[in-house]
DNA sequence: GGTTCCCGGATATTTCTTGTCCGCGTTGTG
DNA sequence: CACAACGCGGACAAGAAATATCCGGGAACC
């Protein structure tokens, strides 16, 4: 089971844009992160196409929340990401083979799925419990309270001087 | 995220088993199973390696679990095929690009990486509290307890017809 | 001791993820 | 109001991982 590299890019991108109320470019995110710019920007619009962020085109467009980070949970970025279809799928093997069981009776899923299905539901339940907001306090805590102005004040230079 | 589809083939595998105490061979479970008999003996490998079931070689070989059903979960079987590493990878981009974080200051994970470790770890307790037993029981019911006794029947049935 | 059968690791093929590029629409400017 | 520049959006290759498979080593029965 692996998570694809880009959840990582997202979230993080998703906390960079919870400091800034304009929008900030793909180039500017991927500058900060140190990250492929093209690639992050395809993730970006997952971002997008999911409502999470919104992209302005032209000369001072970029990226922006929709939402207030409080509201946008882990698992939404995660989903958005990664897509929402679970990690065990089930191939209904029961229904094959010498002792194959009857399709009228498998409307229900088999326990091994339902089991798996509980385990998924746990991890959505912990990564819905955490929100882009609370990854930046928990951030800059950790900094001793400098890291997010730090962000902002970075965001508000490489503004500055680049378009000028 | 996705599940490596040998985990279903194992915890059925498993099940199966669990319903014999002679050995039985990787054929008969990949017969029973529908599913291709070389992968699947593959992942009884792992299975092996894992000390969850005991290879025997010879004419009348094959795999048997090594310790009760009720005593094996879930989780086991689960990290047995797909490893223990967990889904989500932090590549600590937080120490990379213009904001970077010094190293000395990076000794726990970041904020994000915690909670990603907190989903997986409600994943695992909910893999933990499920054991083979369970599943098997579980099967049992949703087929008015006749699927066990059927699996014990084609077993003892494919020993004698077989080898015979 | 020969023979038969089964498990185990090394080997191709396919699928998917990663990474990259160029076209379209949008926005500021002359 | 036309122009030009910039950034987003989807289509296109490269690499990695999983899928599927084969043959060799070893054990049990005859």
């Amino acid at each position: 089971m692996k998570l694809s590299n880009g959840v990582e890019w997202a979230l993080h991108s998703c906390v960079t844009l919870s400091q800034s109320r304009e929008p900030v470019q793909a180039t500017r995110l991927a500058e900060l992160h140190g990250i492929p710019r093209a690639y992050l920007a395809k993730h970006l619009q997952a971002l997008s196409r999911a409502g999470i962020v919104h992209a302005t085109a032209g000369q001072v467009g970029g990226y922006a929340l929709t939402r207030p980070a409080a509201s946008v949970t882990m698992l939404e970025v995660v989903q958005a990401i990664d897509g929402i279809e679970p990690a065990y799928r089930c191939t209904e093997i029961r229904q094959r083979g010498p002792l194959a069981v009857p399709a009228e009776q498998c409307e229900r899923p088999c326990a091994i799925a339902r089991a798996m299905a509980a385990a998924q539901e746990a991890w959505y339940r912990a990564l819905t419990a955490v929100s882009i907001a609370d990854l930046a306090a928990a951030i800059d805590i950790d900094s001793d309270g400098t890291a997010m102005a730090d962000v902002r004040r970075w965001l508000a230079e490489s503004r500055r001087s680049l378009p000028g």
